[in-house]
Order: C-alpha cells, then sequence, then structure tokens
DNA sequence: CCAAAATATGATACACTTTAGCAAAACGAT
DNA sequence: ATCGTTTTGCTAAAGTGTATCATATTTTGG
C-alpha cells in the first residue's frame, strides 16, 4: 500500500502500465502522476498548471514533456481529459476500476465555476445508443451549462 | 414563411433576436447565418468552415468578423457551440423549441467520425442535479467515444 | 555489471486557433 | 440626410499545442 486511495491510480500502477505497453518508466512520469495523487483538491489540471506546480517544487521538468507525458497517460487511461471550453484540455484522475460510475461537471457560464455531480444514470442510454448504433463505447462525458447559485440574481 | 424549417431559426428571427438586444442586423450577420440555414448537411462548423464556405461564394467576409459573428449567435440562443476536441469551437443550429429534446454526439476515437443521436432521456437526471446543487441549468451536453462499426475490428 | 539499442527529454521553432486594437465604413434613429 | 454608435476588416499578437533534433536515460541482453 503505496498511500493511495484504493480508487485511484498508484505509481505501481504506473509501472505495470506503461511496460506492458514498451514504454519507460521515467521520473519525469512519475513526478507528473504524482502531482495528480498527491493534489486530490486540484484536479482538472492543464499541461500549464503541472509544469506550475512542478516549478513550484524542484522539478524542472520542460512543458514539452508535461504535453506528452498527459497525453499517454490519457492514452493509458490513467488520467481522462476533458474540455471546458477554457482553452486548454484538462486531465483528472480516471478510476480503477472501470465499473465505477463517472461524474458529471457543472459549469458556471458566468463565473466559469466548474463543480462537479457524482452520479451517473447514464448505463441505459449507453446500453441503448450502443446496440441502435453498433458502436462500442467506451467513455462518455456530460457536461450542464448554467448559472450557479451565486450569479443566477444578474442575468437579465 | 422563408423557407426555413419550422425547427430551426430564419433570418427573420435573427433581426428579432438581434434588435432586442440593441445590436445590429448587418449583411455579415445574415450570411453566417445563412450558410447554416441552407446547409443543413453540413453542420458542425468551425469559423475557417464558415470563412471558406463563404468565399467560395462572392462573398470577403473578414475572418474575425466570422468568429465575432459566431460567439454571438451563440450568445443569442441561435446557435449550438460543440467542442469535439480537434481544435476548435464547431457550432450547429440550435432548434426554436427550447422544449424539444437535445440529440447527443457518437465520436469515433480512430476515424474521428461523428454521429448524431436523436433522443436526449436527460431531463430526470437534469431536473435532479439542479434541485441537489442550486444551479440553473440552460443546456446540455452529452458526448459518447469509442469506435464506430468500421473501426471497431482494428484495435489491440 | 556493462554495453548496445531503443526510447525519452529538453529547448526551441513552428503551426494553428482565437483575440485585441484601431481606423474606416455601415447601421438605424431622429 | 445627419449624427452617434456599432460593426467591419486588417493586422499584430497571444496562447495552446506540436515537430524537430541533438543529447541523455532507461531497459535489455550478454
Amino acid at each position: 500500500m503505496t498511500g493511495a486511495s484504493a480508487n485511484t491510480f498508484s505509481i505501481d500502477d504506473l509501472k505495470s502500465r506503461l511496460s506492458t505497453k514498451g514504454y519507460k518508466l521515467t521520473p519525469q512520469r512519475k513526478e507528473i502522476l504524482r502531482v495528480f495523487i498527491d493534489n486530490p483538491e486540484r484536479h482538472h489540471l492543464s499541461a500549464e498548471d503541472v509544469h506550475q506546480l512542478l516549478h513550484s517544487g524542484e522539478s524542472k521538468i520542460g512543458l514539452a514533456t508535461v504535453y506528452r507525458s498527459l497525453e499517454l497517460l490519457g492514452s493509458l487511461g490513467i488520467l481522462l481529459p476533458i474540455e471546458f471550453g477554457d482553452g486548454c484540455t484538462r486531465y483528472e484522475l480516471n478510476t480503477v476500476d472501470p465499473t465505477k460510475h463517472r461524474h458529471h461537471h457543472l459549469i458556471c457560464l458566468k463565473c466559469k465555476k466548474v463543480i462537479e455531480f457524482d452520479e451517473d444514470r447514464l448505463d441505459e442510454l449507453e446500453a441503448d445508443i450502443a446496440l441502435r448504433s453498433g458502436f462500442w463505447i467506451t467513455n462518455h462525458e456530460v457536461k450542464f451549462f448554467g448559472y450557479c447559485k451565486d450569479c443566477q440574481n444578474f442575468n437579465a
């Protein structure tokens, strides 16, 4: 037990996932994954965010490496990319258990606040769509747009 | 009746929506909306797409104006912005009837094909989330990622 | 443990989408 | 028709992400 919750990935998971696909375990990749593991409250991190967080320590990982590593970790299913329409791709830790329900995002159109909502309820719809379309669905993404409690009084 | 389906916006709708908010009706804005109305089979248009389609005619509308108009039409609820993760914001015509169910998008991770699925079934979930979070939800967006019929045999 | 082969990194230049700034033109109300 | 305001078009520039390539590191096989 290395300290990570049983619900998310650990550095050990990283090692095995990399090696089975022929990728190498480098200190940079470890550090980048650690940023996500060690900052459970700061998810939705962009490449620039990760780069800054790393450099606030004593790391000197190049920005290009951050971009490449995030994409790699995404392709391994360790991170999930999300787009909030703010001009950059953000990532969050995936859950280890693939049967686990996903969460949705509510995005305030005024203050840009993003809050999470822990309920899925899309299994039935997903199964139906897969059946009718012939798609093999591997993931889904749901976003609700609107105005949060603090902002909804100020819209004409 | 100007020829547009009763389900989508017409140039007349554009005029009234603009004037009630103090915006002006310009030929550029009319032409840009017309691109969407006249190309029902080509939706999911990016600013660059619209610019190209306009210039394949005899129009010489500047790219910056296209960007500004798309954002304006989006804020008026005439167009809906969508992000497919291909590096640009795309737009599609909104439906006039706000109670009309929205459609979802299935995105093939291999060939990048986007197909639409005409079923919503999120009303209950949306109402539940609105109640619990205090959000006033104005829109939602659902995307399913996976592999289409043609591509799902080639993934290890 | 060492050496060779393959992969990864870092720095920089580059591509691409989108925004900002400003002078000139166009809209619409009087 | 005139005036005030908005809009356009051009161009420069910001910002995110990718390509290149020499150098460094990891892994594998001896």
